[in-house]
DNA sequence: CACTAATGAGCGGTAAAGAA
DNA sequence: TTCTTTACCGCTCATTAGTG
């Protein structure tokens, strides 16, 4: 007899409920697991939506395109809330700053302050006329290179063992789920599969270091430093 | 199931606000992050203002760049106050010396001094043009070595043991716990794996002055070079 | 001195950009 | 789409330099 204990993933109790409600991977009381929007319950609904990690009703899921969000005393259209810098669009939950009204993402909010103080060291305003913060904003800031949490790895590779080339609809619900944007997921298909092409030519010809002393009679020095991988260049 | 407690930089408790404020690096609860001169709260604000560690609100910002220091005839922004080879700002009180206008510590003024000393003993101003005492001023900036406190050392060992390679998202939170950044955390990791390497190498392999010949008869060159993982070049 | 934080070179892996 | 290239990130190793 093994007993196992479920904990609630929002309250972190114990569930105890008739039906063990399993969401996202994780394990939820009925009564926990509610729309993020209108707070109503989900756990006795038929249906539960996803968002960048948080849980919505299928109501407040479908009129989201209307959404808008709140920062400070302001109110932005969802498309407007992106940083001014890098033009990436902000994910619900994600840090930003807000200078003289205007977004910014937590990279280049932290950028924005590291050249304000450059600037307050080398002596101030002197030089500078009149909007101090907003000059030290990079104008077109690159997009910074994302990485993968070990959960969004874990449903990405899942889905690349089913299906390599997943169409439009499937790769909309893995961008949900994970929270990641579309374009991420796709270009990370992409390479997947490239990279999937490419180690299996390797496969087909063993590396080096896999081959069998009996074939590889001379050990050279060049062995040597293919085996370490590892080259002191003086 | 993950829980992550940040605590306030100011009032260094918990942090229950819906939503988590990150300025510079440390967590604030909404009220805490206050301007230090009318300590408004900056939490609700639209912007906040960092110079020297201190947080201002616009107009006690945009002011205290009226911030100065008298010396001699000369008036100094607080900021432009600092030695201009350590690039340590001076504190009130503290000694400095001043070179056509611009400032020293006590420390570079000394050295300044010296130097120019010993130019005038090799045979005086020939070879140099025009600003002499200026070229007697070391350029370099110290470098600052941050020493580690025995809760920040402790929240480090601890995630150590449990795993050596701690993830983007990892070396983040033990930023946000310990207050250090996120690079001086990563670094912190890299050295503490080579140390353990090293001292994991003189474990096994005891060091080459200790071995007895009778256990160790083929000990060549490259079989060293294999074990320790490392090759010295000259 | 010993110890260790910081720096820099070099490299493997891979997300992103661009061409075809 | 695929293929190529670029750029970035994290690592290791060797070295430098700050602290006690």
């Amino acid at each position: 007899m093994s007993f196992r204990l479920f904990t609630c993933a929002r309250c972190a109790r114990e569930i105890l409920d008739r039906h063990l409600l399993k969401v996202h991977g994780l394990t939820w009381h009925l009564k926990c697991l509610k729309c993020s929007v209108c707070a109503m319950s989900l756990g006795h609904h038929n249906s539960c939506f996803i968002r960048n990690k948080a849980f919505f009703c299928k109501k407040d899921y479908t009129s989201a395109n209307d959404w808008v969000r709140r920062a400070g005393k302001d109110i932005y259209h969802l498309a407007c809330f992106a940083c001014i810098s890098c033009k990436r669009q902000l994910s619900t939950g994600e840090e930003f700053g807000l200078v003289e009204n205007q977004v910014l993402c937590r990279l280049h909010y932290d950028i924005m302050l590291l050249n304000l103080q450059r600037v307050s060291d080398n002596g101030g305003v002197a030089h500078l006329e009149g909007n101090l913060p907003m000059d030290c904003i990079p104008k077109t800031a690159k997009r910074p290179r994302t990485s993968f949490t070990s959960e969004q790895l874990q449903v990405m590779q899942t889905q690349f063992i089913r299906d390599k080339n997943p169409d439009a609809q499937t790769l909309q619900r893995l961008a949900d789920v994970t929270g990641l944007s579309r374009r991420v997921i796709q270009v990370w298909f992409q390479n997947c599969r490239a990279r999937q092409k490419r180690n299996q030519v390797h496969d087909i010809i063993p590396p080096l270091g896999s081959c069998k002393s009996s074939e590889m009679p001379l050990l050279s020095d060049n062995l040597l430093f293919l085996a370490s991988g590892r080259l002191q260049t003086h």
